[in-house]
DNA sequence: TTACGTGCAAACCCTTTGCCTTGTC
DNA sequence: GACAAGGCAAAGGGTTTGCACGTAA
C-alpha cells in the first residue's frame, strides 16, 4: 500500500513522462472519492478546467501504470445472458488476454451473502462474481 | 426453471405484443450459446437477416420481461477505481434503482477462490464481486 | 384491417485521435 | 529549446430513435 502520488511521479518520470497538474488532479479525485468513477465524473470532480480528452488520456496512463483499474471491464459493449429463471446460477471466468468468458457453474458466495444480509443495511437481491485471469490457451502461449 | 420460449410467448402476448421470427431468433441464440453475448455477437449468430437495431430492441424487451440480464452493468460508461496496490480489497454494493455504488471492505471469497485455484485449469489472478440490490434510500422510498 | 415490429438511416453518446499550442524538464 | 501533454474539434464505434413499410393477430 504505497503512496500513490509518489508512485505516480516516479512511474511517470521512469517512462520519460512529465508531472502535470492535470495528472495530479485525476489522482486527487480518486483519493478523495473512493468509489468507482466514470470519465465524466472524474472530469466533473477535477474541475471544469480539465479537458475531457485529457482525462481519458490520463485515465489510460494511470491504468497502464497500475494505479487505476477498470471495474467492470466493459470493452466491446454490454453483454447479456439468460436470467437465472432460465439457467443455473454461475460465475464468470474471464480471460484478461483474449477476453473469452467461460461460465463456472455453482456459487462460491452463497453462505457469505446469506450472513451478510443480516449485517448490512443494503438490501441485497442478487450478486455477480467475475474471476479474471488467463484461460488455458493464453496461459500456455 | 421454466421454458423460455413459452415464457416469452406468454409474456409478449400479455403485453399486447406479437410473436415474431426475429424475437424467436434472439432467444434461440441464447439457448444455443450459453455465454454472455454482446448485441453484435447476437446479431451475427442470429443470421444476417436480423437487423442490428431490431436485435437491440429485442434484447431490451427480453430484459424487461426478465428473460435476459445485463452481465456487468455498463450503463453510463466504464468505471475506474484505485487498484489494490493503493487501497484495500473490497466488493461493490450497487443500487439497482439509483445506480449508486458503495464499497464493502473485505472479501467474501478468499477461501473459495483459493480452493478453486487448485481445481480449475483457468489461472485466476484477481476477482470482483458485485452485490446488487437497493440502497437504504431507495429501499425506504 | 389494425397496430406492432422491422429495416434503414440518421442521431446520440462515450471514447479516441490528429493537430497545433502550452508548459515541463 | 526539445518534446511530452493539453486543448479543441473531428472521427469512431456502440446504441438509440424516427419514419415508412411489412406482417402477425
Amino acid at each position: 500500500m504505497t503512496d500513490p502520488f509518489l508512485a505516480l511521479k516516479k512511474a511517470v518520470a521512469g517512462r520519460g513522462g512529465r508531472w502535470t497538474r492535470a495528472r495530479e488532479r485525476v489522482l486527487e479525485v480518486f483519493l478523495k472519492d473512493r468509489r468507482p468513477l466514470t470519465a465524466r465524473e472524474i472530469h466533473r470532480r477535477a474541475g471544469a478546467k480539465a479537458n475531457l480528452a485529457s482525462v481519458y488520456r490520463n485515465i489510460r496512463l494511470l491504468c497502464e501504470l497500475g494505479l487505476l483499474i477498470s471495474v467492470d471491464r466493459v470493452a466491446e459493449g454490454e453483454r447479456f445472458e439468460l436470467s437465472e429463471s432460465y439457467r443455473n446460477h454461475h460465475h464468470h471466468l474471464i480471460c484478461e488476454r483474449c477476453g473469452a468468458v467461460e461460465d463456472l457453474e455453482g456459487c462460491l458466495l452463497e453462505r457469505a451473502v446469506r450472513s451478510l444480509r443480516t449485517r448490512t443495511r443494503f438490501r441485497i437481491v442478487r450478486h455477480e462474481v467475475n474471476l479474471f485471469g488467463l484461460c488455458l490457451d493464453c496461459d500456455a502461449a
